[in-house]
DNA sequence: TCGTACATCGTACGTCGTACACTGTACTAG
DNA sequence: CTAGTACAGTGTACGACGTACGATGTACGA
């Protein structure tokens, strides 16, 4: 084993492209992507800012990876039950995992060619609605509809002005009914006044309109 | 009218909000919402870059009203037709406008607070929703479930490595199969041929599961 | 022992957002 | 008519950014 080779491996010492790519999606859950900078992260990496660029070209490589990281954290489709099961699976594994790095949404955006986690999800996901039966041209809409429902919902989730359920009501109150003059708007204070009393909580709101849009597709299959 | 009213007014000469959030627009479409800063909006304005500050706090108030823009761009719901109609014009329009500035998506991601032409546009959209019998709460699922599916759309859309429905051709063979190996992605590869072949257009993608969306909305209604 | 590849760093350049202090002009009050 | 004030815009300067370039030391094969 070579001293590079013990370097890329070591967790404590040795900068390596995982190292780097990590702590960067470190840094950008807890503080934004607005203060991700090559300086910032040498700096907790303890080395200079140039030696980053050893292990990547340049910052929109570093960007590129960070979202590849986060496509492999998203579960893979399980292969042993029924394709409305599986896409469940990988759907809310994909809006935790988009609700954990809110930043991979606003990237995806400017980026354009996928890394290879991308692929292999993708193609993971198209393999479980070809064997269940879609044709190709249905696998094609409804891998568009899925994934437009999951990345849409992360959009707007990670907008919203407040993190957890619990908030919701304060920030009800507080904020949004203050803003909203009963006579300009009065269905959005309708909504406003009721959501605030029955509790909202982005989860079952996701999996609401996901098991609409399975059920939605069920018939687009050919039954094997 | 005082001088100031007439700069206000005035097109080729006299900043003014209006004028340094229009051309903010333009020049993130030309260029990309990353080559927009402020000192090349205050020479796209024949301006000083100091001179902007009058008009706007900072750039993320800049960012908000180039946002605000975009919404005021988005169709309303027209009242006359059937909720189905309504939504459907509503979405396309906005798939076109967001297509038209695909930096959009990408910044709502960061900003949490709605500027006033959003939140007139959800409330229009709710008050067609409830004028169609849907119940508050399921009112608030659908405008859940059309929005992600216009958002995640637009977003998907943004990150295509091609424009228009005719260059996909020539995308597909000389970009994406390439790339995939067939032993490792046999059903991408599936997918990619068919596609290549029989063609491809977003809009009539996103017509396609927009319909489903709305047919699978239509039972959480309460007919009047 | 020497050369080469590896891993890291310091310096420097141009650009960014914007704080601050400054101008000239238009209008208003006395 | 004048003095003061609000408006509209500018120039300069500061710290941070991404990164090109060249220098450094170190490990290893010949």
């Amino acid at each position: 084993m070579s001293e590079r080779e013990r370097r890329q491996v070591a967790s404590d010492a040795g900068l390596s492209k995982k190292r780097v790519v990590a702590e960067a999606v470190r840094l950008a859950d807890r503080e934004g992507v607005g203060e991700l900078s090559m300086r910032r992260l040498a700096r907790a990496l303890g080395a200079g800012a140039m030696s980053l660029y050893y292990y990547v070209a340049n910052k929109e490589e570093l960007l590129d990876a960070m979202i590849d990281v986060v496509f492999e954290e998203i579960e893979l489709p399980p292969e042993e039950t029924d394709w409305q099961s599986a896409m469940r699976r990988r759907a809310v594994s994909a809006r935790q995992v988009l609700a954990r790095h809110p930043w991979a949404i606003g990237l995806m955006e400017s980026r354009t060619s996928p890394g290879p986690a991308s692929l292999r999800h993708r193609e993971a996901v198209t393999a479980c609605l070809r064997r269940a039966g879609f044709p190709v041209l249905m696998a094609t809409h409804a891998n568009w509809l899925l994934d437009s429902y999951v990345y849409g919902f992360a959009l707007q989730e990670a907008s919203l002005p407040f993190d957890a359920a619990d908030e919701f009501a304060d920030m009800a109150e507080d904020v949004f009914l203050p803003q909203l003059p009963p006579d300009e708007f009065p269905y959005l204070n309708e909504s406003a006044a009721v959501l605030a009393a029955a509790g909202y909580d982005p989860a079952e709101e996701f999996t609401f309109g996901l098991d609409l849009v399975l059920a939605a597709l069920e018939p687009l299959r050919v039954p094997t």
